[in-house]
DNA sequence: CTGAAAGCGCTAACAG
DNA sequence: CTGTTAGCGCTTTCAG
């Protein structure tokens, strides 16, 4: 039936007229369990409602069904203990490979992963050391992009308005990469406001910038640790009749599909989420044993709020 | 190990150290060939990166995680013939039960549920008939309801935007409540504009407005197939100058996060995404033989932007 | 090219 | 409560 091996065609023809007839469906658990290696990816994400994670998956998945694997997927929710259970109950179904998203695991979570013997992929950051293979973008770079963007236009009482990051440590260390830009400068930042969501939204945006201008009204440019966030802050400013950028500019992170349909593109930093889970997904199929580390960069997208 | 059946305490402990020791990781390919009952659960889904199936994954995998079961998932693209590929390999992990998108399937893959012999449900959709569990709620009703509330604001001369009806049936279901309503009293669409994409998007609903504004400049309100063209439309009317809802309405479909956040809140129906999915993983859970229906319904959003 | 047989690592059932 | 054993449905190997 898996046509490999050596059998006659007038074999193969009675067998798939048997498993016709008798709509035989085989039966992949024995199979994995007799041939050790199963055709199973595990992905461990933190939460699927997000605006990155599905293009990520959308990616891995088309590659890996293409190749016959079927992928089990598992969201952590952003909590540490819960990756580590189920990264372990994910290796329990002892899979061909794993990826996961970032780099950022607890002790026990990189020795599990380390003993697990098959290919490990961290996706989405590349700032930090990985386990074997690593696919993504600097973030701490993205973040002195962004920095050194705003300078350049002219910039210099920057806001910054973010969610949680301590909990979303990728958002952190764009932070980092903007904030030493503007040090290296001489500038510091004017203000941030940072919401105690772990996610980004479109509301803590609209909200966050609402606090950060009371607060300082001096500001004239705002960094925003995602696009939904800067989206949020963008229809503020629409009801609230403040301009953009002359009032004060706006820059995000991401590069959703959305940013450059509203009114005035957002300017922000578009990120190859499709091409990350794809790229990820072939590294972990063709296994090649040297671990390695794959920049897929990003690209900076100028918008009309900057 | 698993904490059920008889043994002492001091063998447990023993059993517990060893498996520390050693780093013993379960292998649930094996358990499963033995026990013929696996923890797995597979989803079938059109398309991962979309605005709907986030959601409703997020609450399946999170009652599925809750009660130790692993979801296998799959993609179809909108391609029957690629979700029966998909049905089959799902089913040879031999999962405890399926979930998948709609109603509407080839009657290969009906044929494959049901002969599966586990619990099957059917998300999103109620408005047919389904092969165990279903759990959604009437896009017809939801279709219907929009058309009476956009008459009952007084427009009359209606217009609609759209993808592909052709491979997103639920929206042609939706449409074909709409003009039903119409149909009803008297009235008639006064004009159409249904793009080829099968998936909605924010850039098609900016087009298809502009094109259905051109040629039928009396439309005095627009029924969207999804809140992704509503909201491109709306973008298109802030650009251009168009004031909502006085030169037109807009009406759209789903209440995403981002509709009720834009400067005019956008009058849509919202459905319980996650609510959907939540309730079909209990379903599939809680093995009761008795296959049912289940409507968890809509909200109508009134906005204001009709 | 074909047929037979030995496991894969568990679970479940049963005898002590 | 404990120890033993017979498979689960395949893949792989090896002898014809």
């Amino acid at each position: 039936m898996r046509n490999h091996g050596s059998f006659s065609e007038s074999v193969r023809a009675k067998v798939l007229a048997a498993t016709e007839a008798l709509d035989y469906t085989p039966n992949r658990i024995a199979g994995g369990l007799a041939s050790v290696t199963s055709r199973l990816v595990g992905i461990v994400i933190p939460s699927i409602s997000n605006a990155v994670m599905p293009d990520v998956l959308a990616g891995a998945m088309n590659v890996l069904e293409e190749n016959g694997f079927q992928s089990i997927i598992g969201a952590t929710n952003f909590d540490p203990l819960q990756e580590e259970k189920l990264v372990r109950s994910i290796l329990s179904w002892r899979p061909r490979g794993l990826m996961i998203a970032g780099l950022d695991h607890t002790k026990n979570v990189r020795a599990l992963l380390r003993k697990a013997h098959v290919p490990i992929v961290e996706l989405l950051d590349i700032d930090d050391g990985g386990i074997d293979f690593v696919v993504g973008s600097s973030h701490r770079m993205a973040g002195r992009k962004s920095a050194e963007f705003l300078l350049a236009r002219g910039y210099l009482r920057i806001g910054y308005v973010g969610h949680n990051i301590l909990v979303d440590l990728r958002a952190g260390r764009r932070f980092e990469g903007f904030v030493s830009v503007l040090k290296e400068r001489g500038i510091s930042l004017v203000g941030e406001d940072i919401g105690a969501h772990p996610v980004s939204s479109v509301e803590a945006g609209r909200e966050g910038l609402a606090r950060l201008l009371h607060r300082f009204p001096e500001v004239d440019a705002v960094y925003f640790s995602s696009d939904n966030l800067a989206m949020g802050a963008y229809f503020y400013c629409l009801e609230n009749k403040i301009s953009v950028p002359r009032d004060v500019a706006l820059f995000g992170y991401n590069g959703l599909a959305l940013t450059d349909l509203i009114p005035q593109p957002l300017s922000t930093i578009r990120t190859p989420r499709r091409l990350i889970g794809e790229v990820g997904a072939r590294l972990l199929l063709q296994d090649t044993e040297t671990a390695k580390v794959v920049d897929l960069g990003f690209e900076l997208i100028e918008g009309k709020t900057s």
